[in-house]
RNA sequence: GGCGGAUUAGUGUAGUGGCCUAGCACGCGACCCUCUCACGGUUGAGACUCGAGUUCGACUCUCGGAUCCGCUACCA
């Protein structure tokens, strides 16, 4: 088993946007696969036809397409197991759901929703297991000519497993090590429904993981307390020697309060918990995505990651390439994370400052000032996005922290003015434009020169003339070096923004 | 309620019995840099859930309490 090679797959069901915890889940499992030079696969489990939603599955591929994360195999891909969607296995499920029958191992219920619920309100703590299965009608209590006929006549059956009692069951966990479960609190769950012929998560999943030759099963936490289950049908399978490996990975929590991270924190608390924007096709209630919110791919990736995972080095940036060679089982946590947005918006600084100007500009700054109808030659742009970028979360922020270079502010920030223009500030600046006037070269150096030199001779100080100076350019106090800025806004309006702020403040 | 899992600063984590006066990062504060805001550098406050054991010695091992999380569907 050890020399198989490893193959590990991603099986969302598409019932909406793909949430940010299972964008983790699939990145654990695309660098386990990759560190051990294994595969991935993408298999869809639209087991639940009652919540299928339209557009969820091309939204999965469009979300790993933007982050990064190719499969190998898989629905959209196609490879040499496919379908890889479950509803399109059907056939493939009887033959197993039969297989089980056949072997003693399950056996056909016919309990209707309203006998269920009554044995549930009748007996505390009621499941369907070893000790309640004689109340109920099922193939074990009818005879075989009542089951035949029921089935020829074409009730709805359900298949349940037949869970033998007082067994302990070994999970062997990646992460948590050895767990062990006594088959008595496990329940007869539905293998499969004969009312659309599919079978349920449980049965789809082994049949499929089995098949698919899946080696190492990586997903949340909240699939521990099934793992017995899903160990005892490889059993009655009869594929024990080749049961996949199982890690079970700590849950994302809220930023606050209790409980997992869900789709509403996001509204809440004004952050997207999807990699892309996603329209409820029934609703029509957009939820926002990273993507749309201005993240790099590569700072979501690397932020997730080490959300429950840590390599143990003292740093925090690491590539893809550097997170799969690092990528191991022994440092993934096994407690539940907070998602913390700060580090997010953190992560994408990070990754936006350490980008080239050029890529910067020409990927996102000159379309921006297109779109805003602003004509900038490229020289100009990549001069503005080389002095602002150090303080840009977004790409947007860029337009935000440069906005100043191509209009004329026509407002002059409250706290600046409080805080850095003095009573003598208009005498100064009138004095700095008789400066600036004559200056025949703008560029930074030389009108650097002539400006400190006035300041010097004069013995003024050199805080109140530059902030003072600063507010009627960029209209507040911050900003990059001020000669910076009128190199490229040119003498022109350099000296006509000072006389009109100094028109305007009193 | 039952069963399982977990528990290091506000958050993410390092730490695998003595190296811990518990490290790193985000966030917060200060200082330096400086014409401002950022960036960068330095630095400050801030944590081993509690109680018993085991041990010469426990953040690290065991047991119990507390708390949190998950599961408990003809959903995944």
């Amino acid at each position: 088993m050890s020399d198989r090679k490893v193959r590990v797959r991603f099986a969302p069901s598409p019932t909406g946007a793909l949430h940010i915890g299972g964008v983790r889940t699939a990145l654990y499992n695309y660098l386990f696969a990759k560190k051990n030079g294994g595969e991935i696969l993408l298999r869809i489990e639209d087991t639940d036809s009652n919540r299928f939603v339209p557009g969820a599955e091309d939204y999965i591929i469009e979300s790993f397409k933007w982050l990064g994360i190719k499969f190998d195999e898989g629905v959209g891909i196609g490879g040499p197991h496919a379908p890889y969607r479950q509803s399109e296995r059907r056939e493939i499920y009887k033959k197993y759901v039969q297989q089980l029958l056949d072997s003693g191992h399950a056996y056909y219920a016919f309990d209707t929703p309203e006998e269920l619920e009554a044995m549930r309100a009748a007996t505390p703590n009621f499941q369907y297991d070893a000790r309640t299965r004689q109340q109920g009608k099922n193939s074990l209590t009818l005879s075989k000519e009542e089951v035949d006929q029921r089935i020829a006549a074409g009730e709805k059956y359900v298949v349940r497993i037949k869970v033998e009692p007082d067994e302990n069951i070994e999970v062997d966990d990646l992460v948590r090590g050895k767990v062990v479960i006594n088959s008595n609190i496990l329940d007869d769950k539905v293998l499969y429904k004969a009312a659309d012929e599919l079978p349920t998560y449980h049965l789809a999943n082994i049949v499929d993981d089995h098949l698919m030759e899946i080696t190492h099963v990586i997903r949340g936490e909240e699939w521990l307390p099934s793992a017995p289950l899903h160990v005892l049908l490889y059993r009655y399978f009869g594929w024990a020697d080749t049961m996949p490996q199982f890690a079970h990975l700590p849950l994302l929590l809220k930023p606050e309060g209790n409980g997992k991270l869900s789709k509403r924190d996001g509204d809440r608390l004004g952050f997207p918990v999807f990699p892309l924007r996603w329209v409820d096709p029934k609703t029509g209630d957009v939820s926002s995505g990273y993507r749309e919110a201005g993240y790099l791919p590569e700072a979501i990736i690397n932020f997730l990651a080490l959300l429950g995972w840590n390599p143990g080095l003292d740093r925090d940036l690491f590539t893809m390439q550097e997170m799969i060679d690092l990528f191991s089982f022994e440092h993934v946590s096994k407690s539940g994370a907070r998602f913390d947005y700060e580090k997010a918006k953190w992560y994408n600084h990070e990754y936006l400052i350490n980008m080239q100007d050029e890529e910067l500009t020409d990927q996102y700054y000159l379309p921006m000032l297109q779109q805003k109808g602003i004509a900038c030659d490229r020289d100009k742009a990549l001069k503005i996005v080389a002095l602002v970028k150090s303080r840009i979360n977004f790409p947007a922020d860029l337009w935000e922290q440069s906005s100043f270079f191509f209009e004329r502010p026509t407002s002059y920030d409250e706290k600046s003015l409080k805080k850095r223009w003095k009573p003598e500030s208009p005498a100064l600046l009138t004095e700095l434009v008789e400066v600036l006037a004559p200056i025949s070269n703008f560029d930074i150096e030389g009108t650097e020169k002539i400006v400190m030199d006035w300041i010097e001779a004069k013995g003024y100080n050199t805080g109140t003339v530059m902030n003072s100076f600063r507010i009627t350019i960029v209209g507040a106090a911050k900003g990059p070096q001020m000669f910076d800025v009128t190199a490229i806004l040119g003498k022109e309006e350099t000296i006509a923004r000072v006389k009109a702020a100094l028109a305007v403040i009193k």
